[in-house]
DNA sequence: CTAAAAATAGCACGATCGTGCTGGAAATTC
DNA sequence: GAATTTCCAGCACGATCGTGCTATTTTTAG
């Protein structure tokens, strides 16, 4: 399907200009065809952002969250997860979900509410890996979970920063830190 | 100045929109102005955007950076930049520094420039702040400032995002958690 | 009060934006 | 092989983009 072919194309330059300064024109050029044929497949430029952030979403799904579900419950796949997560955050450009995230916060709309069940959803993720940790003894009973995730969103978003934009060396080490002192913290 | 006025005005749209999202003929609606009589006042869009960047900083600092360090150095000292940098992040709009990140972090130009050599700024204070707590013996001789300032830039992250995105109603009590375990950690 | 200077508006430019319509090429179905 | 449906290019549209030039208004200086 050229659709197909045409909105992994549009996420690739997405990541750098993010959904808003994506063009129908830039786009159709980089896909060589014109500008009327590529909209053909699109009912407008929002359709064509929200499948762009839907695409994302199943090449996250595919590159992290499979990924980690393959391991074995508990600590291990929470390891995992913010192991292929760091690595996902290397993609030329940056992460869409990022990028999506500044440009659609305060801007109520489709783009927004969409952007906001995408990222509500890896939260959760991140909170059901931690409760497989719960569940298997590894972490006290009443551990909060939500707690658990947000702290590790935290140390993925800020190892983003450190090196895709400051381009510090040491940020991988630092979050791995970070993750160690928060695991073993929890398990005193 | 009335140079002045439109920066502030500026600022203020691009908080929604972005630095790249922002254009001279809303924002010279905005400021009641003609197209024009605005553009005189800066070189081009980019310079206007630079202008953008500074002026946030200035508005930063003035938030943030200076009521942290009215206060006495050390972990007090942290724990009230953190505040204010919560509160500056519940600015109408979102965070101009984090919207600026998204959109440059891979686009390289003077505007990718001057927005990591402020990211860079922001990390350094952080890092400075938390060494007056070394050097008043509240963290142990040899602890990587670094580290610490990355975590916490982490916590901040995440708390943005909890809040203003997913609008967590815990987020700010859990940052504080994670905040307080940071600490708890580095003492022991 | 007048002269020099700075600020602002009017207007125009080429380019590009998102969006439609219309006709021909390509693929699919009988 | 013919008929029909799907795909795509060509072209045009109104709007808006960033950017300049030229007056005219407002402020400042002498």
């Amino acid at each position: 399907m050229t659709r197909q072919a045409i909105l992994d194309e549009a996420v690739r330059m997405a990541r750098y200009s993010g959904l808003s300064g994506l063009t129908i024109g830039s786009l159709a050029a980089a896909a060589d065809m014109s500008k009327s044929g590529l909209y053909a497949h699109f009912k407008s430029k929002e359709a064509l952002q929200l499948a762009c952030m839907e695409r994302n979403g199943e090449q996250f799904v595919d590159e992290v969250i499979r990924p980690a579900l393959a391991k074995p419950r508990g600590i291990t796949r929470l390891q995992a997860i913010v192991e292929y997560w760091m690595q996902w955050y290397s993609h030329p450009g940056g992460c869409l979900f990022l990028a999506a995230a500044a440009e659609f916060d305060d801007l109520p709309g489709p783009l927004h509410d969409f952007m906001a069940s995408e990222q509500r959803e890896l939260l959760e993720t991140l909170a059901r890996i931690a409760a497989t940790a719960v569940s298997q003894g590894e972490f006290p009973e009443d551990t909060d979970v939500f707690q658990v995730a947000q702290e590790v969103f935290g140390i993925l978003l800020s190892y983003n920063w450190m090196s895709r934009i400051l381009s510090y060396p040491d940020a991988a080490d630092r979050a791995w830190s970070a993750f160690n002192r928060l695991i073993d913290s929890l398990q005193s």
